[in-house]
DNA sequence: AAATAATTTAATCAAATGATTAAAATATTT
DNA sequence: AAATATTTTAATCATTTGATTAAATTATTT
């Protein structure tokens, strides 16, 4: 072992990771070259397969950590049981909206990811936590009618599909960067309205 | 010229793009090789670089071909001036379910490789149909306070984000092929109403 | 301080991949 | 049918790219 950490010194492998993290959720594995990671970490192309063995094992730490991300922020809401279904909706909204403000890639990288191997995401058991969910519980209670994934999908939709649009919207000039956040800023209040008014339908 | 197209013979050319079409959809441009592309054809790989002289210029064809598709499908009932608000979301939400079945790859595709290079998608004028369309002025009329964008990305999102999420919700467990079908015949009844419903809020 | 272990570098390798070439096969025109 | 043009193939090239190696450097232990 060397390189104590004591002070500020941020270790090779850390550099790396964090680099791969950037590169990987911007172009995606099959787009990033070895050579991208560790030149955006200022760093040598034999140091990586030191730390980490291979392009592909790096990539599959990255890959959980943001599936880890990506899926996990909502479970502590969804299996809440002290908490009404409009609280709910609330919350996953405004906590789900802050955390993609932060990481606005990572649900395109994500999903078209999953889409390219399914192997690494059948680790995460997203369907039962879903399943077994105080949430969806209460959307059934609330509408027996109509499946709980219809009302799942289309939040989720309103709340992530701007993310992976907002390339579409920059470039078609609807869009600014600032643009993009003052409305993900509107949509945490009008997202709620929106899903109640869904869920009263009948 | 030779291979007169006079029964059924499917020129070499042809049968590249369709091979193309396909490979390129399902794996994104980084992620597929030529080889792919002329093995699905069962053809022989000069013959790609003969007729379309790289993988980048086919790519371009294909890419551009999807983006007509995938944005082009809802503007003749975005400037209907003779439908009402309503009509036009019924239209829209059953046409796009519609094709998007008979592409369910498409979504992810486009939306990748438009984050991955703006240039090509620049060439398709989406924000200026978008923005002087009847649909948009017929949204402003009923809700002056919230900006259309908020209502188009909220409707699109909810028909659009499930086939974006299906590998997830597959590979979870949630739902298999048949029940996706389903799934998205029952949501050209609901999302109509839904959207209604979040237009009717104040 | 010497010996040992860990980290970093420059150089190189082997395989994959987009592309080309020259010849063969097939079709079209004269 | 001969001449010409087009299409197809097998073989090969050049570059890119993930990975390795052996030596140099730096840190840690004895």
């Amino acid at each position: 072992m060397a390189k104590s950490t004591s002070k500020e010194a941020i270790s090779a492998e850390e550099k790396i990771k964090a680099a791969a993290r950037k590169v990987f959720t911007q172009k995606g594995y099959a787009a990033t070259r070895t050579r991208d990671i560790v030149e955006e970490a200022g760093l040598n192309i034999a140091l990586l397969n030191y730390y980490f063995r291979s392009k592909e094992k790096l990539f599959e730490i990255i890959m959980l950590e943001k599936m880890q991300e990506f899926f996990g922020i909502i479970i502590p809401f969804l299996h809440d049981e002290t908490t009404t279904l409009d609280k709910k909706i609330e919350q996953i909204t405004n906590r789900y909206i802050d955390m993609l403000l932060q990481n606005p890639d990572m649900p395109i990288f994500v999903l078209s990811e999953i889409r390219n191997n399914n192997g690494l995401f059948k680790k995460i058991q997203v369907g039962k936590i879903l399943q077994s969910s105080h949430f969806v519980r209460q959307l059934k209670e609330k509408q027996p009618g109509v499946q709980p994934l219809h009302f799942i999908a289309s939040m989720l939709g309103m709340i992530i599909f701007p993310f992976v649009s907002k390339p579409v919207f920059k470039s078609a000039g609807v869009l600014n960067e600032h643009g993009f956040a003052t409305m993900m800023e509107e949509r945490k209040k009008l997202l709620p309205k929106w899903i109640k008014a869904m869920l009263g339908t009948k």
